[in-house]
DNA sequence: GCAATGATTGAATGAGTATTCAGTCGATAG
DNA sequence: CTATCGACTGAATACTCATTCAATCATTGC
């Protein structure tokens, strides 16, 4: 599903709308209400409230609550692979800035924002009995994670840094990323996005050293 | 709270028990419908359903849901705790042996179990918005990393490793294995807890290979 | 204009749920 | 053995919330 953005142009609001509106409209509303409220906070009365929209119509235009969320988990989803496969698709980039885009991705403001965080952590502690969560998750995650591996390796090819395990660096760096969100989420005031950012930088630094290992300037200061 | 153990010896069930025998038996039911139904799908006519305990016992032990909720997450943190905390505690150990002792307490059986991993989420989900739990969480983090912070400035000094940064150390290894989790609780077939205890040794190997760089035949089967 | 179509509304419905509490039961003290 | 007291029970209560749907309204094609 497609969402368009609420036109901002549009000054009267229209009684009705394109279907891509409301639906944007009312993902948008769950969004909020999922970091204000939690999951288990979050009814469709305020959702539909938030959003400015009558009661009626999340079961219009989504068949349920539960096809809603299911839509708002893909949104956020879509949004990560969007992200990242626009960083990577620049012309002219070294293998190297297509991974550091990569990483970079994770902690871009729209997309690790609070309420993001709010929204990926909810639906990971709803994902174990969720088959539908876990199959959405599954599917953006392995598609970046082949695509990480993929370029790890191409860095690894050009120096002859044969020892390093691509599929070690792959999963520890994005392990290490949740990580990173869930201390952003639990503790915003001291796990910044640049600091986060930084932080991955310097294990990949570790990792790659001919590659990745120069500035050592950044995170020195005091944390948590 | 301190929660006793169901006495498995007691043949036959008594109509009443000890407090802490009752609130034990509701905590581990808890834990269990959590795992199954979710945090959402969690009734506590399904909980006292699991506990077989009469519907009226969790208010009369607990004051309310919400109460049974956090003492649920103590439970599992102060488990957490005392897991590392025993660990550290024996006799003759060297900073590295206790520092690994930590990193082992992450991938305990009783710690990391699919049911306990559920419960850690779904709260993790909730805690944005719950200063409750928020608090909690972070309570039992701040603890563990002191200590972890304390074991690796000795470590890095016991060496001349002054080049590395403990901060930097903990906060990393920390997030990784939070991460780590994150992956198990959803692809509990790819990650098992000795791989993923496999992965946080050999970061640790890259950051004090003096110490901890020896044997490099972990982790070499394909993954995810 | 004028239907026809489809989006929108929100009151009504009904299923489900936390909490209460009057009564029951049994262990223990005396 | 009896009385007392506190644990325990589960039907009843008082909600909340997802879902439905008949009626309303705006747009569009004619």
């Amino acid at each position: 599903m497609t969402v368009a953005p609420t036109d901002a142009t549009a000054q009267k609001p229209r009684r009705t709308e394109d279907k891509s509106v409301r639906q944007g409209q009312l993902i948008e509303a769950t969004i909020d209400c999922i970091a204000r409220y939690g999951i288990t906070g979050t009814t469709l009365a305020k959702v539909t409230e938030v959003a400015g929209l009558s009661l009626g119509l999340v079961n219009f235009h989504f068949a349920s609550k539960e096809r809603l969320f299911e839509e708002t988990l893909r949104f956020v989803a879509r949004e990560h692979r969007d992200q990242w496969q626009k960083g990577i698709g620049a012309r002219g980039l070294s293998d190297a800035d297509r991974f550091l885009a990569i990483i970079d991705s994770f902690f871009h403001p729209g997309i690790c924002s609070p309420k993001k965080l709010s929204v990926w952590f909810a639906f990971f502690g709803e994902a174990a009995n969720r088959s539908t969560y876990r199959a959405i998750v599954e599917d953006i995650d392995e598609e970046r994670h082949q695509e990480s591996m993929r370029l790890i390796r191409a860095i690894a090819a050009d120096q002859d840094d044969m020892g390093i395990d691509p599929i070690f660096v792959s999963l520890t760096l994005e392990a290490l990323m949740d990580g990173l969100w869930l201390n952003m989420l639990l503790y915003p005031a001291d796990f910044t996005r640049e600091r986060s950012k930084a932080q991955v930088r310097r294990v990949l630094a570790l990792m790659f050293p001919r590659q990745f290992g120069t500035p050592q300037t950044l995170l020195n200061g005091p944390a948590t």
